[in-house]
DNA sequence: TAGTGGTCTAGACCACTAG
DNA sequence: TAGTGGTCTAGACCACTAC
């Protein structure tokens, strides 16, 4: 089944077969052909479809399922990824409390606003400056005190009328997938201290200077796309962000 | 090879043939018996020293490799990782500058001193108050600039004669390695933002109260046991912690 | 050329889930 | 009981490395 009818001598090295067949696979969670929640055709069925032998199917599955887009099920069958509050918490969510235990936060949203992309918001989102974006600011609480100040940006070309939702949920990225079709694979996270500022210190009720931890998050679709730019500062007094190195 | 003899119906269920191959050969890691650097026999060889198959003794492989505890290289072998500054710097370094490249820092040594543990640290290294410690206060800079302010404290148990060595490696966990057969597997790093205090604000050449990124990381050898705890207070203004989210 | 890891296949059997 | 994923095996061939 190798797919790369390509024998100039010059060119790439022709990759292995289950990566020309996680390839396919993946291109047919972009175009929704496979869509969340979904149950995938049996890896004996799915051998037939792309005339590779099953040993060959599972590692790409196996692949797939490592990066988190599927989940397989002994007994049951292999289904698309859902981004669920499991996933949101555990995740893409690392704030933890003293016990490190992961608590998700509430949310209280404090302006939803269209408008046009600034130099560091096109940039971030790979944008032209002046494209419509939709900016939405909100507090979130953690463990009943107000803990994160949160400023987020995205492309309104892909959330139409997200500006029009009264009510946004908690965890935001299962609505993006649902309503608009757009499933976050991964993100880059950036982490600094910063000084609080006037604004978010009265949000966060610390004096104006203190430290907070800054999160800024650049959100990636399944096609690598940014459409998602985040910047969360923290209070750390009782959470602090958890990092597992391998 | 099941070598869980093991037919009490209210035991844990038996690991799969692959996980205990797996556990075996971190034994032979953790007793020395495989040292850092040394070639491990091939596949076939391996399959019939454990009476496995190769397909299974593959499977073991590649997940230590994922673990970064082994490296296979096709046409030569596999071999034990040894933790030279590339994987330093890939793997336990996250700070990186503006431009996201990252640089290892260079250290300069402030204090090595002995002393006997606190609650804190006793907690942190699992064990008993009192017990000695080595005690080490290091300055880092990158891009040429005092950037990091670092505490280390380590048993002395494990490391007899850390204190008496002059100069120290900018990486640790080779010496770790190399001297004392402590392999560093994995860490767990938690993140605060903290106002500078009047030392650390002297050695960063910042105003005392300043915000700095605190990475408090606990450092595990191959048995799971905590065998390093560090706390890295940094100035993020020309440089960020960076994240990779899955 | 010999030895290594990397890929691919084919088939058997087990464990779990659902009806 | 039928269908699914999970494990294990056996063997073939390829690609890379060292000598």
């Amino acid at each position: 089944m190798d797919l790369s009818h390509d024998h100039d001598p010059a060119a790439p090295k022709a990759q292995p077969l289950y990566a020309q067949v996680k390839a396919l696979m993946v291109q047919r969670l972009i175009s929704g052909q496979w869509r969340p929640g979904e149950m995938l055709p049996s890896e004996f069925r799915l051998a037939e479809m792309f005339r590779v032998s099953q040993g060959t199917v599972r590692k790409a599955l196996d692949s797939l399922t490592a990066e988190n887009l599927l989940v397989r099920r002994q007994g049951r069958g292999t289904f698309v990824a859902e981004h669920d509050h499991h996933r949101a918490l555990f995740h893409f969510f690392h704030l933890v409390g003293a016990d490190g235990e992961r608590r998700l936060p509430a949310s209280r949203l404090l302006s939803v606003r269209k408008g046009l992309a600034g130099r560091l918001e096109a940039d971030r989102l790979a944008l032209d400056r002046g494209a419509p974006v939709i900016r939405i600011r909100r507090l979130r609480e953690l463990d009943g005190r107000a803990t994160i100040a949160e400023t987020l940006v995205v492309p309104q070309a892909l959330f139409p009328d997200l500006a029009a939702i009264g009510e946004l949920p908690n965890t935001l990225y299962d609505l993006f997938e649902q309503r608009y079709g757009v499933i976050i694979a991964r993100a880059v996270e950036r982490l600094a201290a910063v000084p609080a500022d006037e604004r978010d210190a009265k949000l966060l009720g610390v004096a104006p200077g203190a430290p907070l931890l800054e999160i800024d998050r650049t959100a990636l679709a399944l096609d690598g796309a940014p459409v998602e730019w985040r910047v969360s500062r923290c209070l750390t007094r009782n959470h602090h962000y958890r990092v597992d190195l391998g």
